[in-house]
DNA sequence: CGTTGTGTTGATATTAATCAACAAGTGTGG
DNA sequence: CCACACTTGTTGATTAATATCAACACAACG
C-alpha cells in the first residue's frame, strides 16, 4: 500500500547522538517491519545504547521518536516512592512515538545492548504529509498495542502470579505480529531481562516471580537452562494456564 | 486541520438497528468531539441502547465500530472462569473502532441509558480515504488512549486500593480533554456505574471498593450523598493520594 | 579473590479476597 | 398502596495470596 521513498529532503543527517535524549510515547512490541516503516528507520543511523542506559526520561519534553533496530528496551512508569510498572518491551522493530503528549509519558532503558534511530516530531510530520499511506501504518501498529494494553490490564488486574507468568513467556516467546516467529514451541527462548524486570511487568515482586518459575520447572511446564533462557516443555497447557483455563 | 464535508455518497441509511450487534476497538475516555468527527457522528443515526444490554460481543467479528453520543457505556474483557477487567468507561463523545483485529477484543455493555452510532468498518474505510485528515485524528486519539492505557497499567499493577480508587475518583472528574469540564472541584460528580463495575475496573472487588470509599469519606476527602455521586472535599489531597503521595 | 548484583528459597507480615450477614433501595404484582 | 423479591451497597470475620524481610548461592567482574 504505498510507497515511501527516499526523497532529496528526508535524509537525516548522519547519527545522531542519542545516549539519552528525550523520545515520544507507547509501544508495547509491535514490529514494524512493514516496508514503509523499514525505510523509514533507514533514514537514520541506529545508535547504540548499552544495557543499562535510558534513553527515555519520563516527563522531558517529548520531541523525538524511536524506532528500535536491534535489542531490547523496558518502557515503564514511575511512582514518586520508587515503585515501578514496565509497561513493555520493546523489540527490533518496535516503534516508540505513537502518544502524542508534550512529555513523555514513560521512561525507556535497554536491557540488552541496543540500537535506535531517532528522529524529531518535526520530521515525522514531514514524512507523514509526503507519506499519507504511512498514517495508516502507524493507525495500525497504534490498534495493535491497544489491544496488547488492554489484555495487560486484564492480567493485571485479573489473573493469579502463575496465570501472569504463563502469559508473560507466552506472549514472549510469540513475537509480535509481523515478526518472524523466532522457534517453535519446544525451542528454547532467550529472555534479556532480568526477573525484577519481569516482576515489574506483571505487577509482582522478584521472589513471586521465581517462586512462580521455580513451580512451574517443578510442573515439568518449562525448563530454564539459564536464567536467561526458557524451554517450553508443554505449550499448549502453558497457553491454557495464561488464558485462566487451570 | 481539515474538512469533512458531507458528500453524496456519505449519508449514512437512516438510523440502523444496533442493539446487541458488533463493533470495533478500544477507546477509553477520549472524546473524540473534534469538528471532523462530530460531522462523523453526524452520518449516522444515534441509535438507544438501555442500561445493562451490552453492544458489542467480546471473539465477534469487528465489522463495526462506534461513537457514543450520550450516556456511558463499560467495555470489559473476560476470562473462561467469569473474572471480568473493564478495560475502560465510553462516555459521550468516545470513539469505538480503534483497535483493528478480526475479532472485537472486548465487550461493551451500557451502564446507564446509552445513545451510540454505528458504522461499518466498509464505510470508514471510505471516510478515511475522502478524508485523510480524519486518519491523522483518529491516530491522536489513539494515541491519548494508550497513554491512558499506561497509566491504568501502573495503576493496576503498583497502586494500593486506597491509590486506585483516589485515581478513579479524580481522573474520572475531569473528562477527557477535549470535553468541557463539567464542575469545579467542589461539585458534585455523578457515577453511573456500580460499585461492581468501578472493581473491575480498578482490579479490586466490590468489597474493598466500598471499604475505601467509607474511608475516603471518614477522611473527610469525600462525601457521598448517594452512592451514584461523589463530591470532592479535598480534590488536592486526593489528587496527591492517586499519585501515590500519601 | 573479594565484591557486587542477581536469582533462589525460607519465614513472616500484610493487603486485599473471600465468606457471610444485613441494610437500603427498587421494582413488581397483588 | 403495600408486601415481597431482588439487587446493590455496606460492614464484619476470616482466609489466602502475595509482599516483605532475611539469608544464601552463584556468576560476573574488577
Amino acid at each position: 500500500m504505498s510507497t515511501l521513498r527516499s526523497r532529496p529532503n528526508s535524509r537525516v543527517q548522519g547519527s545522531e547522538p542519542c545516549g539519552s535524549c528525550g523520545a515520544r510515547q507507547a509501544s508495547i512490541c509491535a514490529a514494524l517491519d512493514d516496508q514503509d516503516l523499514r525505510q523509514l528507520a533507514a533514514l537514520a543511523l541506529p545508535v547504540p545504547v548499552a544495557a543499562g542506559h535510558s534513553f527515555i526520561a519520563e516527563g522531558d519534553p517529548a520531541e523525538y521518536f524511536f524506532n528500535v533496530t536491534a535489542g531490547t528496551a523496558k518502557l515503564f512508569k514511575l511512582l514518586p516512592d520508587g515503585r515501578r510498572q514496565i509497561t513493555g518491551f520493546a523489540t527490533t522493530g518496535t516503534f516508540l512515538g505513537l502518544a502524542v503528549s508534550a512529555t513523555y509519558a514513560f521512561g525507556a532503558e535497554a536491557v540488552e545492548p541496543t540500537r535506535i534511530c531517532r528522529f524529531s516530531r518535526h520530521r515525522l510530520r514531514h514524512m507523514l504529509d509526503a507519506f499519507p499511506a504511512m498514517e495508516r501504518r502507524l493507525l495500525e501498529v497504534a490498534s495493535n498495542e491497544l489491544v496488547a494494553a488492554q489484555e495487560q490490564m486484564l492480567l493485571l488486574g485479573r489473573k493469579t502470579a502463575r496465570e501472569r507468568v504463563a502469559s508473560f513467556l507466552v506472549a514472549w516467546a510469540k513475537p509480535a505480529p509481523g515478526c518472524v516467529p523466532s522457534l517453535p514451541p519446544p525451542g528454547e527462548v532467550r529472555l534479556p531481562m532480568a526477573r525484577g524486570d519481569i516482576a515489574d511487568y506483571l505487577g509482582l515482586t522478584v521472589e513471586t516471580v521465581s517462586r512462580t518459575f521455580t513451580r512451574l520447572k517443578a510442573d515439568r511446564l518449562i525448563a530454564t537452562p539459564s536464567p536467561s533462557a526458557v524451554v517450553f516443555r508443554d505449550h499448549a497447557r502453558l497457553i491454557a494456564i495464561a488464558a485462566g483455563q487451570a
